[in-house]
DNA sequence: GCAAGGTC
C-alpha cells in the first residue's frame, strides 16, 4: 500500500478524488492501491521549556539551551490547562498505522518549508525509516496533480529545506522562550512580558506611531481659496503654494480682484489639462486584503475574518482561505466564466454577472507564476445556504472581489485648472466616464474623497472669470493615523521594504513580518499580553506595551530587519550551507540578548504596576 | 506562564 500524507484533509481528499480512491476511513480515504491522509497543520510542536528540566521560570536556568529538542503532541488549552490535543494524537496514530502497513510513502503537503517541516516533524516524531518521495506541485488541477505525480521527486532532495524549516522553528523557540522569560524575571515575574522575533517588532511599530503622534506638533499653514463662476457653473480652486507665515497670505489674499471688490473679471484660466486616466481593476484578494477590506467595511478584526472565511471554506464554498497570492493559473481561470454564470441571479451582482459573463475577462489577475502554495481566493461555485450576516457579507466580499478582478477598467477624467487671480490657484475635477469594475459595488473611491468639484465647466485658456468668493484658510498638518487593523496588516505585509540594508531587503521580498496564517494571531497575542488595546478601530498601546517597548526598542528583537537576517540565512541554508554556522549565530544571540533582558528589565514593572487593576496583580 | 508556524 502506497501512502500519500497531505497537509490538511482538503488537499488529501483532492488527491484521493484525482486518483478515483473511494473508500472513506477514518482519518484516511483508500483506494486504487493507495492510502490518502493529512495531518492538521503542524501536529507536533517543539517541548516546552519545563521538558528539558527548566521547571518554573528562573533566572539560573537562562539561557535555556537544549543540547536537542524535542518535540511533542500539539497541546490545546481547556480549564484544566494545556492537554494533548485529542484529535490530533488520533490523527497521529492513524498515520503511524498507515506508515507502519506502507510499502511507499508519499509526501504531499504544502510546497514550501513549513509544508516540508510539518511531515519531516511527523516523520522523526514517529521513528518512521522508510524512505519516501516528495510531490511538489503548485496547483491543485488535476492535470498538474497527475503530472506531479509522474514527477515525484527524491525525498533527500528536501533535505536543505528541511534544515532551514528546522531552523527556523528551534530559532523562534530560543529567542523567543529565554526573551520571554528573561524579561519576565527582570520584571519581577508578575505577569507574562512576551517576547519573539515577530511580536515584538510588531508591538514597536503600534508603539513608536503613537509616540509619533503623542509627540506631534501641528504646524500652522495657510491657503488662499477662490470661487469662480463660468456661466453660472461655480467651481473652487486653492492656491497652489501654501504658506506658512499669515502675513505673506493676507497679502496675497488682499490682491485677489473679485467681485465685491469691483472686478468683474478677476480670475485668468492660465492652462486646462484633461486626461483620461485608466484604473485597472483590483487583483483577487489574498487573505491579508481581504482581512484588511473587512476591516474598513464592517469593522471585523483580522481574527473575525479568518474566522469566517475558515468556516466558509470547510462548508466548501470558497477555496482555501490563508493564501499569500492573488493570483490564480490560467487552469483555475478556465473555470472562472463558470463562476461568474452562477451569480446571474445574485440579488447585488446578478447584473454584473450577466454583463461579464459576454464581456472579455480581463485577466491581470491572471498569473500562474505568482501562485505561490495557494491560489486567491475564489467562490468554489456551491451554493451557499442560510449564511449568518458576517459570514454572508465575507461572502460577499469574495464573490464581488471576483467580479471586480476580471471587469473592465474605470476610465476617469482628470481635469486640471489652473487660474491666475494674483497667485496662481488650481482647480481640480474627477469625472467617471465609464465605471467599469467600480460598478459592481458602486461605491465612490474609497482611498480619497476627490475635492469638492465633482465636474469642472469647460473653459479655455485666456479666458477671465468672475471671483465671486474668496476665503484665506487656516490648516494645520496633520499627524499620521494610528494603526488599526488594516493599516497595521498591509505594514506587516511590506514592512521589508522599509529596510535600507539590500539584502535584508530582497531576503523579505516575499515575506514580511509573520505569515497570512499568522499576523490575525498576532494582533490576538499582543492584545492578550495587554500590551494593546482596540480603541474603536484602532490599535492602541498599553502602558504596559508602551514600558516593553521602551526596554527593547533599540534592540534588534524589536526590529523587521531580525527577519530579514533570518530569513538571508535560511535561504542559504535551503542552498546547501552550513546549519552549524546559524545556529551557532543564534545561540549566541540567544545569550546576549537574554543577559541585556536580565539587565534592562529592572524596574520594568514599576512603570506600569500602578496601572494593572488589583485583580490582575494578585496573580 | 513563554515563540512562530500550521490548521480544524
Amino acid at each position: 500500500m502506497k501512502i500519500v500524507i497531505a497537509e490538511k484533509p482538503s488537499v488529501g481528499r483532492e488527491l484521493a478524488k484525482v486518483f478515483g480512491a473511494t473508500t472513506k476511513k477514518d482519518g484516511y480515504i483508500e483506494g486504487k492501491g493507495y492510502s490518502f491522509t493529512w495531518a492538521f497543520g503542524h501536529l507536533l510542536q517543539l517541548a516546552p521549556p519545563q521538558e528539558y528540566g527548566f521547571i518554573g521560570w528562573r533566572r539560573q536556568h537562562l539561557p535555556m539551551l537544549p543540547k536537542k529538542f524535542k518535540l511533542g503532541i500539539r497541546k490545546i488549552k481547556t480549564k484544566d490547562g494545556l492537554v494533548e490535543d485529542p484529535g490530533v494524537r488520533k490523527q497521529l496514530d492513524i498515520i503511524k498505522k498507515l506508515f507502519d502497513e506502507a510499502t511507499e510513502i508519499i509526501v504531499a503537503t504544502d510546497a514550501g518549508r513549513e509544508g516540508e517541516l510539518i511531515f519531516r516533524y511527523i516523520y522523526y516524531f514517529l521513528k518512521c525509516k522508510k524512505p519516501f518521495k516528495r510531490l511538489w506541485i503548485s496547483s491543485q488541477t488535476d492535470e498538474a496533480i497527475k503530472e506531479g505525480f509522474r514527477n515525484l521527486k527524491p525525498g533527500t532532495d528536501y533535505d536543505t529545506l528541511f534544515n532551514s524549516a528546522h531552523c527556523r522553528s528551534e530559532s523562534d523557540w530560543l529567542v523567543g522562550m529565554n526573551a520571554t522569560q528573561a524579561l519576565s524575571i527582570s520584571a519581577g515575574s508578575r505577569s507574562v512580558l512576551s517576547l519573539g522575533r515577530v511580536q515584538t517588532p510588531t508591538l514597536a511599530m503600534i508603539c513608536s506611531r503613537f509616540l509619533e503622534i503623542k509627540n506631534f506638533v501641528p504646524q500652522l499653514y495657510y491657503q488662499l481659496a477662490i470661487q469662480l463662476d463660468k456661466d453660472g457653473q461655480l467651481f473652487k480652486a486653492i492656491s497652489v503654494n501654501n504658506f506658512d507665515k499669515k502675513e505673506e497670505a493676507e497679502e496675497l489674499f488682499a490682491k485677489i480682484e473679485d467681485v465685491a471688490a469691483g472686478f468683474p473679471n478677476g480670475g485668468k484660466i492660465l492652462t486646462v489639462e484633461a486626461k483620461p486616466r485608466k484604473e485597472p481593476p483590483p487583483l483577487l484578494h489574498d487573505l491579508s486584503s481581504l482581512q484588511q477590506e473587512a476591516n474598513k467595511r464592517k469593522g471585523f478584526t483580522a481574527d473575525q475574518t479568518l474566522n469566517l472565511l475558515q468556516g466558509l471554506y470547510e462548508s466548501k464554498l470558497v477555496t482555501y482561505p490563508r493564501t499569500g497570492s492573488r493570483y490564480i493559473g490560467d487552469d483555475v481561470f478556465a473555470g472562472v466564466p463558470n463562476l461568474i454564470d452562477k451569480l446571474k441571479d445574485h440579488k447585488d451582482f446578478g447584473k454584473q454577472a450577466d454583463f461579464l459573463s459576454t464581456a472579455t475577462l480581463n485577466k491581470r489577475s491572471v498569473n500562474a507564476k505568482k501562485v505561490t502554495d495557494h491560489h486567491a481566493i475564489l467562490p468554489t461555485g456551491e451554493s451557499p445556504y442560510q449564511l449568518s450576516g458576517d459570514k454572508q457579507a465575507i461572502y460577499d466580499m469574495v464573490v464581488g472581489r471576483m467580479l471586480e478582478a476580471f471587469h473592465q477598467e474605470c476610465i476617469k477624467e482628470i481635469t486640471k485648472i489652473t487660474i491666475e487671480a494674483g497667485s496662481v490657484f488650481m482647480a481640480n475635477g474627477t469625472v467617471i466616464r465609464s465605471a467599469g469594475w467600480r460598478s459592481v459595488f458602486n461605491e465612490s473611491d474609497d482611498d480619497k474623497k476627490d475635492e469638492e468639484n465633482p465636474s469642472l465647466p469647460k473653459v479655455k485658456a485666456g479666458e477671465e472669470l468672475p471671483i465671486v468668493n474668496k476665503a484665506l484658510l487656516e490648516k494645520q498638518t496633520k499627524p499620521k493615523s494610528l494603526y488599526n487593523e488594516a493599516s497595521l496588516l498591509k505594514a506587516l505585509e511590506t514592512s521589508g521594504k522599509d529596510i535600507e540594508d539590500e539584502e535584508l531587503r530582497y531576503a523579505m521580498k516575499d515575506s514580511g513580518l509573520g505569515t497570512p496564517a499568522t499576523r490575525a494571531a498576532i494582533i490576538e497575542t499582543l492584545i492578550n499580553r495587554e500590551y494593546i488595546v482596540r480603541e474603536k478601530r484602532n490599535l492602541v498601546p498599553t502602558t504596559k506595551g508602551l514600558a516593553v517597548y521602551d526596554v527593547v526598542k533599540d534592540q534588534k528583537i524589536a526590529q523587521a530587519e531580525l527577519t530579514g537576517q533570518w530569513e538571508k540565512r535560511l535561504e542559504e541554508i535551503r542552498s546547501g550551507a552550513s546549519v552549524a554556522d546559524f545556529k551557532a549565530e543564534i545561540t549566541d544571540y540567544t545569550r546576549t540578548i537574554t543577559n541585556e533582558l536580565l539587565q534592562s528589565g529592572t524596574g520594568l514593572a514599576e512603570k506600569f504596576a500602578k496601572e494593572e487593576k488589583p485583580a490582575e496583580k494578585v496573580s
